[in-house]
DNA sequence: GTCTATCCTGTTATGTTATAACATACTTTC
DNA sequence: GAAAGTATGTTATAACATAACAGGATAGAC
C-alpha cells in the first residue's frame, strides 16, 4: 500500500496535510534552517491540493493573506521548499507540487492528468536511464520523470 | 552501436546532419506536409549542434538570415518540427534539440550536461513508469525523461 | 490558366514565467 | 546590544510563449 501514488486515490487529506507539515517542521529543526511564516504558508498552499500550482498562483494566495506580493517572495519560498525536499517542481507544467513522501530522499516520477490537472507522485522505478547513462559515462545528478495522460477518473468520460 | 547516445560520442557530424535533413525531407513528402524554407532552416540550425537551443536563439539565427524576426515565426516552425518528430523539446531547459533518430517513433530520454550544455538522446529503456502507471490505472500519452549531470568530458575537469 | 481553399508567414500586442540587484528587517551568537 | 548571517520587501527587467488578425504562397479542382 505504501507505494501507491497518492493523488488518484481517496485518502484522509487533512491528516495527509498535517503530517506533511509536521515532517517539514521537524526536518527544518533538525537541519537548523528556518521554517518561516512565508515558507510554512507556501507549503500549506501546495499541500491543499494534489495538483501543481504555478509560482504566480502561490503568490496570489500569499498576497491575499498579506504575506508578500512580488514574484521573488514566492520564488524564494518555493526554492527553499524544493531544496529541502518538501516540494517538487514539475518541469512540464512550470509548476510546483508538495512532495507526497517528505523525508525520504528520492527520485520522484510524476503522472500528470491533462484533463483534471491532478498530479500523482510515484517512485522512479529506476528507469533504464541509469543503465544508459553509466554505459555512456554520463554521471546523473538529478532526474526529471514526468508522464502526461489521463487519470483513471478522467478516462471514464469525466474529462473535458 | 546503433543504440549509443549521440552527442557525447565523436561522429561524422556533417553526414549526421545531411541524413537527418534527407529523412525529414522524405518524411514530409510522404506525409504530404510542406517542408518550407523556414522549417528547413530551423531544423538545420538545431542540427548544427547536439545542444539544445532556446526558441529565441533559433529566432536570432533566422532573423540574421532574413527569415523572420518575430517570436511566432520561430515557435511555429519549432512546433511543426516537434509535431513531425524531427525535434524534441527539453522541458528542463525550455529549449529544443534535433532528434537523433528521426523517423523512428519513440519515447526519448535525454542526458543534459550542466557544464557544457550538450544533450544526448537515448531510448527510454521503457521505465518502470509504465508499470506504476498501469497499476494505478493512469493512461500515459507522453513521457518526459530528462537526466541532468556531467558528461564524460566534463567529469574530467574540462567543464567550466 | 485561373479560381478557390488551404496553409504558411508577418506583425502587433500582450501574457506568463523567472531572476538580478539592492534595501530593509529579523534572529542568532557572542 | 553589536556583529554576522539569514530572510523579506521592492524595483526593474529578462526570458519564454501565444492570441489574433492581415497578407501571401501553394496546391488542387475545374
Amino acid at each position: 500500500m505504501s507505494n501507491d501514488p497518492l493523488g488518484f486515490c481517496a485518502h484522509d487529506h487533512a491528516s495527509c496535510m498535517r503530517s506533511a507539515m509536521k515532517a517539514a517542521q521537524e526536518a527544518c529543526a533538525a537541519r537548523g534552517v528556518q521554517f518561516t511564516k512565508v515558507r510554512q504558508r507556501t507549503l500549506e498552499i501546495l499541500l491543499e491540493s494534489h495538483a501543481a500550482l504555478g509560482a504566480y498562483d502561490v503568490l496570489a494566495r500569499l498576497n491575499a493573506e498579506g504575506l508578500g506580493s512580488k514574484p521573488p517572495v514566492a520564488y524564494r519560498a518555493l526554492a527553499f521548499l524544493v531544496e529541502q525536499g518538501f516540494v517538487h517542481r514539475i518541469e512540464r507544467l512550470n509548476a510546483f507540487i508538495a512532495c507526497a513522501r517528505p523525508g525520504a530522499d528520492h527520485d520522484p516520477a510524476f503522472m500528470i492528468c491533462r484533463a483534471c490537472g491532478t498530479v500523482a507522485e510515484a517512485e522512479t522505478a529506476s528507469v533504464g536511464l541509469k543503465a544508459s547513462a553509466s554505459q555512456s559515462g554520463f554521471q546523473i545528478e538529478q532526474t526529471v520523470i514526468e508522464a502526461e495522460g489521463l487519470c483513471p477518473t478522467c478516462q471514464t468520460g469525466a474529462g473535458t
